[in-house]
DNA sequence: GATATGACGTCAT
DNA sequence: CATGACGCCATAT
């Protein structure tokens, strides 16, 4: 069942060139199940170790949010693939991958006020 | 089946 | 920029 999903945001993991990176949200997105960031982190947790480059995916802006020696790790594999780090974030602006074209949009803003 | 958890995202304050 | 709250959904117990 879920085996897809995490196959279909595996497959977009593995598209992302060296040099370049994503956000969670724009895998989910790219493979078809926007909103579910969340899963996308367990498809990497589960399903990676297999030529999936699970280092170049990133929260939003670009922030690496892997505890531990893990996010040492991945800062490191990313700073020698190229990728340019602002302080504790990477550079979005110039190694966001774009998926097919199309970029996820902006949610809605009227959220009815709490 | 219900509850809690999580490498998240976005908006409001 | 920090904090809080809500949404989203597969796992674990």
């Amino acid at each position: 069942m879920a085996d897809k999903m995490f196959q279909r945001m595996l497959a977009q993991v593995r598209r992302i060139p060296r040099g370049k990176v994503a956000t969670y949200g724009d895998v989910a997105y790219a493979s078809g199940f926007p909103g579910s960031a969340r899963q996308v982190v367990w498809a990497l947790r589960s399903g990676s170790g297999n030529g999936v480059p699970w280092h170049r995916v990133l929260g939003a802006g670009g922030k690496i949010l892997l505890p531990g020696e893990s996010g040492f790790e991945q800062r490191m594999r990313l700073h020698n693939e190229g990728v340019a780090f602002i302080g504790q974030r990477v550079d979005m602006k110039l190694h966001r991958h774009a998926f097919f074209g199309r970029s996820a949009p902006k949610k809605k803003k009227a959220r009815a006020r709490r």
